[in-house]
DNA sequence: AGACCCGTTGTTAACGTTCACAGTCTTGCC
DNA sequence: GGCAAGACTGTGAACGTTAACAACGGGTCT
């Protein structure tokens, strides 16, 4: 104990004044260089311990132009798909030993995703992840200006951006293809917002199962996601006589439509079979319990930060990567044969 | 057009060379110093917009010591609650133009919160806000060696540093005093886990209310927030007689209890009454729609940045601020006389 | 023996900003 | 006309780190 000034944090001089090497000896130990002596090494690395030394990072990334820091450009993330995509991408971000610096919008729009990505490079992060589920801001990515590497998540086909993605179209196969399997004529869709790419996704992959069973395709009901748009789509439902099955684009449009079906006693599974999409925690005990699409959020994530450090540290010709994670299909008591 | 290097970001001395001043100028100009001749500050504002010159926040945050960003600390942020206030902490702290740092904990523990608060520390943030819903993420808080100003969210009684957080045993007092307005002899309570504070607070505000009315409060139930937990507790719960009201932590769980009952034919509220907490999204459309008990993440996450910002920005002698804000009483159908 | 390489260490100069201080040019006032 | 006060601007030195290069010593090869 005992250090000339208590009151200031130690620098790598004074680590190097305490250890009787210089400033530089010091750095090459902190970064791990190969040629430093074990002896001169023990003395530094006691030093710094002695002193409690913490290196100043923010010079650091001054000199290396690296400054450990991802950011993320995020649309509400108090909706559990968003939520848990950044989530996973936080987790992933950290054991690569980077920070993550999050924007959370409340629209997506073109000026708003801009001023995001500025606000995010004027910090100087090394890399980007857009969760991006709205065209807008798929769009709005497309004539980016940013320096720094960039991956979309949902972002469909984003200008010159890897994306990483769930395979939507896909998952709104499985759902439609699991009811028609069921015997069911045709099916129902409540879909989310046109302006998701999420949502087109899943119309299109209900259509096309449709149209691979030879069937006619019903007018989609339009919802925002809310519970509340579900139920109201679910009320009109339960007022057509020859609806059996329905595929909503997710759980929570699926609530308010099970809602709906309860309060105008129609039965599920028994008259109308449901399902749902995404697979939140709660799904399994909705009143039935709720058959579904999971997507893998956590994997999502996870992906994206691999494809966003690939690209910042690999060199090479900036490739543009698109990473497709597969949905898969989760059976419980929402459907049954009509 | 035609500056000497495009290949390079252009720097303050770039700007300066441009309008033909020094790059001090340009720092005044840059930080609106009062001093600048109007001339003199549009010429380089000319040239900044110009040269499309982005001032260097790392250059900047290493002889300033601040480095304009937070740092958050968090448990599960793929929960309603927490995701809902860190939004709202991550909203007011950009409107106050603040970047945030996430850090996201899988789980609690001492080492875990210590490990996150260093590796915020070395980055430099200006601040943090700990999420620390759990007593052993208060109790490290109470061990803080972080030079950096703290704020605790729902951080109970937590050492030395400020705390912003929801009033829950006033809120447990809200749904039991609902439920024994309505009629009901008693009240059963399903709570969180015996380490979380807000689990605490709930069962005490429980207690507190059935002791007013001179009732004795019967064996709580452990969950542990899942549906799950709540399920189980909802089956134990519906093959006892003489329960007819019942408490349930979170709204998570609260699905779960109505699930069980629903397949033991407990109507709800008919025979069983049930009251939530938290207010999700989705306990509108629950069936039957929850009463619940409103937490208002959105305001814990803004006053928390309001605290964090006075103790930072604020002068003066560190003065322990402790905000509460009130839960409030929703009232929809899962609830009745006996 | 001399040249050369390599492991190890130190010295000096960036990186791009703000701070402290020293100028210069007005302006007002006696 | 001189002088001080103030507005405005410039110069130099930090901030704490890494990069580039030089210097030294000992070993190997010819």
């Amino acid at each position: 104990m005992g250090s000339t000034r208590d009151h200031r944090p130690p620098v790598m001089a004074d680590v190097a004044r305490e250890a009787g090497v210089s400033h530089q000896t010091v750095s090459r130990v902190l970064n791990e260089h190969p040629n430093v002596r074990g002896e001169t090494r023990a003395r530094v690395l006691e030093a710094i311990g002695k002193l409690g030394y913490r290196r100043n990072l923010v010079a650091r990334a001054l000199v290396t132009k690296h400054s450990r820091t991802l950011g993320v450009v995020s649309f509400d993330t108090t909706l559990y798909g968003p939520a848990s995509t950044v989530y996973g991408i936080e987790q992933a971000a950290r054991a690569a030993g980077y920070f993550v610096s999050i924007v959370s919008l409340k629209s997506i729009d073109r000026s708003g995703v801009r001023d995001a990505l500025d606000y995010l490079a004027d910090q100087g992060v090394d890399g980007i992840v857009v969760v991006a589920p709205q065209r807008s801001a798929a769009e709005a990515l497309a004539d980016l200006p940013v320096g720094a590497p960039t991956v979309a998540v949902e972002g469909g086909e984003a200008g010159d951006v890897s994306v990483v993605c769930v395979d939507q179209v896909e998952g709104g196969r499985l759902a439609t293809q699991h009811l028609l399997s069921l015997g069911h004529e045709t099916v129902w869709h409540v879909r989310g917002p046109s302006d998701w790419l999420e949502a087109e996704g899943r119309v299109a992959g209900w259509r096309s199962a449709l149209a691979l069973a030879g069937r006619e395709a019903p007018r989609p009901l339009a919802g925002d996601w809310s519970p509340r748009s579900g139920y109201e789509a679910g009320r009109s439902l339960a007022s057509m006589k020859d609806v059996t099955a329905v595929f909503v684009a997710n759980d929570q449009m699926a609530l308010g439509v099970l809602r709906a079906f309860t309060e105008r006693e129609v039965r599920v599974p028994d008259r109308v079979s449901v399902v749902g999409f995404d697979d939140i925690p709660e799904s399994e005990f909705f009143s039935p319990p709720l058959t579904t699409i999971r997507q893998d959020f956590g994997a999502v994530g996870r992906h994206s930060i691999e494809v966003l450090l690939r690209q910042i540290e690999g060199q090479g010709p900036h490739v543009r990567e698109r990473l497709v994670v597969p949905p898969s299909f989760v059976s419980r008591a929402s459907t049954a044969r009509p």
